[in-house]
DNA sequence: AAAAAAGTGAACTGGACAGTTTATATTCAA
DNA sequence: TTGAATATAAACTGTCCAGTTCACTTTTTT
């Protein structure tokens, strides 16, 4: 049998549909994209569109997902399974702060937590594909970390989700209200410097 | 002179009109509220309304002004002059957090957030009255702890950025996008405890 | 090449909503 | 008590935009 991508009832031009979505909701967020822009933009009739999308919501919640899907990808991988902890947290620090500060991630959290109320089914799926699959990836480090004597850890929970938060320390808020431009991986590095510090500081087993 | 207050050119029923307004605005987000509904909620006609205010953006520029003022009040006040610095900023600690999880803290954020591509100006009033205002507070405070020779900080700006960031760990995320309840007042402490104990263990002096 | 599937474009509907207008009423200060 | 300031109700304008419809074209399948 030749099973052709039994996936789902895409027409050809499923995918510009997306695209075009994915480009003008970044853009403008939900409210201010007009699904004419989108079509405009996509390159598409308005009864296409709504042929594969029932309504604009919809339209967006795919989009919305598939942009959560990549966040993690990109920000977590595997972190590195170093012996060194130091260097594994700084480089996993590194990817997950360089996209929290890039213009998709920055987008994409001001879109979310400006919708969450409309949606409440959004701030789920982004949290699970994003936040949550960080907390998971890091807590099952930090076990491992502490299962080979090298962290000392009572609330694992806690600690993975304080990490994260040291990675933002002061830059996120600012760029997510437009408030800076992008910093340059020098205060990226001496933001992730000082976390790892404060955070090895407190969990790293003291070395007899 | 009588002096009778000078202030602005409020009519009798200014203060109506901002106080259903912000009942509103809090509710529904700033595209959800419709001045229809705010007149309605405020006892007054739309003409008064519009009397006070050219358009509904000024308006909620006026009443997002007076809840970040009213969020910086509540959240900081004066740091606690005690002598005991981990004592000092737990107390500090409980207000921020308190503040951020409040359904007025956590609706500020979510408008402020999502409105701030429209509304540049609006994130940085938010910025300017609260956040930076209590790094400036924590800032003062820590060099005094480091004047005292009680703590030893490289980077006071960085340390002033990190400890709020610890005191949200995973809960605000969670707040903000509807994803669970309020916390108890145990969970709240058990965070603050683990921000104080981060923080401090990195930063306190080493007793001699 | 014929039939089926997918797409087009342009006009249209209906509703929501910001902001205006007007003729009238209430309040308050002198 | 009178006149100026303030407020009111309700209808109205204009715009924007999501979603629909339809007669027609293009692409794909067989």
């Amino acid at each position: 049998m030749n099973a052709p991508q039994a996936i789902v009832k895409h027409g050809r031009k499923f995918d510009q549909v997306l695209d075009g979505a994915r480009k003008v909701f970044m853009r403008d967020g939900f409210e201010g994209a007009s699904v004419d822009d989108i079509v405009r933009e996509a390159g598409v009739s308005k009864a296409t569109l709504y042929s594969y999308f029932p309504d604009k919501r919809l339209l967006f919640l795919e989009v919305a997902k598939i942009e959560c899907q990549s966040q993690s990808d990109d920000a977590i991988a595997e972190i590195a399974s170093s012996d060194d902890v130091r260097y594994a947290l700084t480089t996993a620090a590194k990817r997950m702060t360089r996209f929290f500060m890039s213009d998709v991630g920055l987008q994409v959290h001001r879109i979310i937590v400006g919708e969450s109320q409309r949606f409440p089914e959004i701030g789920r799926e982004f949290y699970e594909s994003g936040p949550a699959r960080v907390h998971a990836i890091l807590r099952q480090f930090l076990q491992k970390g502490v299962d080979a004597g090298k962290l000392e850890i009572e609330d694992i929970d806690l600690a993975a989700d304080q990490f994260p938060e040291l990675c933002k320390a002061g830059l996120h808020l600012k760029m997510v209200l437009g408030l800076r431009d992008t910093p340059s991986d020098a205060e990226i590095d001496r933001v992730i410097e000082g976390a790892v510090d404060v955070f090895l500081c407190r969990y790293e087993r003291r070395h007899r």
